[in-house]
DNA sequence: CAGTGGTCTAGACCACTAC
DNA sequence: TAGTGGTCTAGACCACTGT
């Protein structure tokens, strides 16, 4: 032991693993403050005696708190806690109902339709399905606080989904309402980005002027087994609706 | 040892680390089809035979090629090559060239002006040096395939980067002559787009109708160590370019 | 049950940075 | 030279999956 005492000694009964428990511990510290900004946090030797593990598991955790930004690493000198301003902004794969509330807004929905029917074939084909097979369709209206930001349409296979067409969505994310009732596990989502010219009912329902620019969003979403539930096509409003994103050189680490 | 020998035992001489090596030989083997798409590759104690490598080593290099998305773990099952399709359009840090490579397009740039000037104190706020401190300027349009996709304003800091507005910069791109001049590694870059109208002479340098609809692109560039060296804002057509971004969720949860 | 990946230990040597 | 992070070893026990 290096003059510290254990404070949050990682507890070896807990359910949870070691590395989650200092990885907890040093992000809570980041975040309080505690450990400031620009600051070098102790050495990875002086984290072994202060948590009371092994190197490795300490390096797990810092591994995790590098890949999501909150710290550096260099080579001879120390670890660092990040600058603040560099992490602002980033985006995980979250629930558009998180999205919102990260940009302190709050996140609404009006359901437009919910319903079963047979895939057409160019749909079965985006979501891996036979031709006329059952989908279920759901068309919302998404709101950021109280004003209408884009009209979403998501597909999914409706064999997985028994009953969903009935599922009351007033409220809660189509996400939870799916982990809940399914099951399902959202583990990654593709979107492309395109511009698009908003016209007619859609530019009504959005209140913008006919002929406005605006997203055309498409969306694939797996769950843990790599298997597709979802297909999203969106259009959002371009003048209260951006994509932020943080590109990452290769990072390599246990 | 069991049953194979080490094939391309990794060699404990050379200059790179074990997991690397281990690592860029999983990928080819990926690459290659040796080991196919959905398919089981051999478990980490047989790797272990095979690389003759510890198995901490072995599960470095699947983790890297886990955060690449080629390989998925399984607890009690094994781990598995991802099927290609979901693994299409990933979307990492890279200059515009390797960006439009990967598309399979030859990226092209025209530079329109490159200069040296002090900086108004707006964009010396976003650049975070004093206003009136020296910026270059570097004006560019650039290409895909011969036909203009975007125009590119690149701001540096002219401090970091003498004579930088003296460089010729045909046929190469910008980021691979900061490193060679000026040792810049590229670490990250925070981008945010949005939706324009393009017009006037951006309408007609980009070859587009007086008014059509485009991205607008705002990007900051840093080093390793963090510091902020480039601020970029782009006007992209509508029609010819779009943004893909793979999200993916946490790793770890309970 | 056997086999898999998940977690963890107690060391070791190296390359790099700073003094 | 001293301290840092980077790499690596040879074990160990566990939880989970399939039989």
């Amino acid at each position: 032991m290096a003059g510290q005492t254990p404070i949050h000694a990682a507890s070896k009964t807990s359910l949870l693993p070691l590395y989650y428990q200092v990885e907890r511990d040093m992000r809570q510290r980041i975040e309080s403050g505690a450990w400031q900004a620009g600051q070098q946090i102790p050495s990875e030797k002086e984290l072994c005696a202060l948590y009371d593990v092994s190197r490795i598991t300490i390096r797990q955790a810092i591994s995790a708190l590098v890949d999501e930004g909150l710290i550096v690493r260099e080579r001879g000198r120390g670890s660092f806690v990040r600058s603040p301003v560099i992490t602002a902004g980033a985006r995980g794969l979250t629930s558009f109902s998180d999205e919102m509330a990260a940009l302190g807004m709050r996140a609404g929905a009006r359901v437009l339709s919910i319903r079963r029917e047979p895939a057409p074939p160019e749909l079965a084909e985006r979501l891996r399905i036979g031709p006329g097979d059952p989908v279920v369709v759901v068309h919302r209206l998404r709101y950021a606080d109280e004003s209408p930001i884009g009209l979403q349409t998501a597909y999914l296979p409706g064999a997985r989904f028994p009953a969903l067409e009935q599922a009351s969505l007033a409220g809660r994310s189509l996400y939870a309402y799916l982990q809940e009732q399914y099951g399902v596990e959202l583990a990654e989502a593709h979107e492309t980005f395109s511009t698009t010219t908003i016209t007619g009912e859609d530019a009504r329902l959005l209140n913008v002027p006919e002929g406005a620019c605006g997203f055309h969003v498409e969306r694939l979403t797996y769950d843990q087994k790599q298997e597709l539930f979802e297909f999203v096509t969106s259009t959002m409003r371009g003048d209260r609706y951006q994509v932020q994103l943080v590109l990452r050189a290769n990072r390599r680490e246990l």
